[in-house]
DNA sequence: GTAAACTAAATTGCGCACAATTAAACAGTG
DNA sequence: CACTGTTTAATTGTGCGCAATTTAGTTTAC
């Protein structure tokens, strides 16, 4: 963007940190009765998808560190959604994977899920497009992230 | 959204966290310098569009509860950016002011954000098209999300 | 083989977000 | 005036996010 622009950034930063917000306060409605948060629900989806994960692979595809994962998967842990094993082979890393509970959570926890946003009036084709430029700005904001923290180096 | 589209709607409010996460980094590193937060530098921006105005209604704009508000003020109040003064004629309300400090990091912490954001690659038109989109899905969100409190009273 | 560089998880500390509750003050009604 | 309902801020408790650091384990270079 060019530097006319300030208004329209803060404007975009603003409406994206409250859609997520509102967004996840809709998820955490249909998570609720499962004593589920959205970022644990992003956990169990990335175990459904495929399971026994180290920590480190969660942290990369969800954005979270070791500082938000740790205690998040100790309490989804205390609560019987997954475990935590070490690694023979390397003891610094630790596998997630899902109980029983956790798997069998999946097709109830999806209908809770789908119950309510299939409630949302905005239409598939909106959404779509939604999606693709707020992608572009994810690559956009990575990208100038990492150019920054180069800087910062120097 | 129709029912076949939980998939897009999981994507959707996703994409929605990551970028609203990335964005307000980027802007961190801008307010880094001058120890203020994101949600701190959205009070102030309002203060500097309007002073002197009551909690519930800075509450109200950046849709932040007093549970939010009241340490965030007291944090700001101590740096020396806010003052909070109690209201004379209805003791339940908090009015809440710049202090000179506060008054005038505007132009500095201004040109800290547009040094960041003006590096940003996304397309002024693009960005547009984003923020209107966004604006559409909080819309919706916010109806949807007041309809189903409507249904939780019942 | 061992010192240095790297990698991964955990820890610490702070500041949000937000549900739920409490407490105080105000406004309207009979 | 007392009563009821409403509005507003504050409080409490839980769970993220994340910068910064620590600890432990592994790999690489020499």
């Amino acid at each position: 963007m060019n530097v006319s622009d300030q208004s329209l950034a803060n404007q975009l930063c603003f409406a994206l940190y409250r859609a997520s917000r509102l967004y996840i306060k809709l998820y955490q409605q249909a998570l609720q009765p499962f004593a589920l948060t959205y970022p644990q629900y992003l956990v169990l989806r990335m175990l459904w998808e495929a399971d026994h994960q180290p920590l480190h692979t969660l942290g990369t595809q969800l954005d979270f560190g070791s500082n938000t994962l740790t205690p998040l998967l100790r309490r989804m842990e205390q609560r019987g959604w997954i475990q935590r094993r070490p690694v023979a082979t390397d003891r610094r890393q630790l596998i997630i994977h899902l109980t029983d509970q956790g798997r069998q959570a999946q097709i109830p926890v999806s209908q809770a899920i789908q119950q309510l946003t299939s409630q949302q009036q905005l239409s598939p084709t909106e959404g779509q497009l939604a999606l693709v430029e707020n992608q572009a700005i994810i690559a956009d904001l990575q990208h100038l992230l990492a150019h920054q923290s180069f800087i910062k180096e120097k």
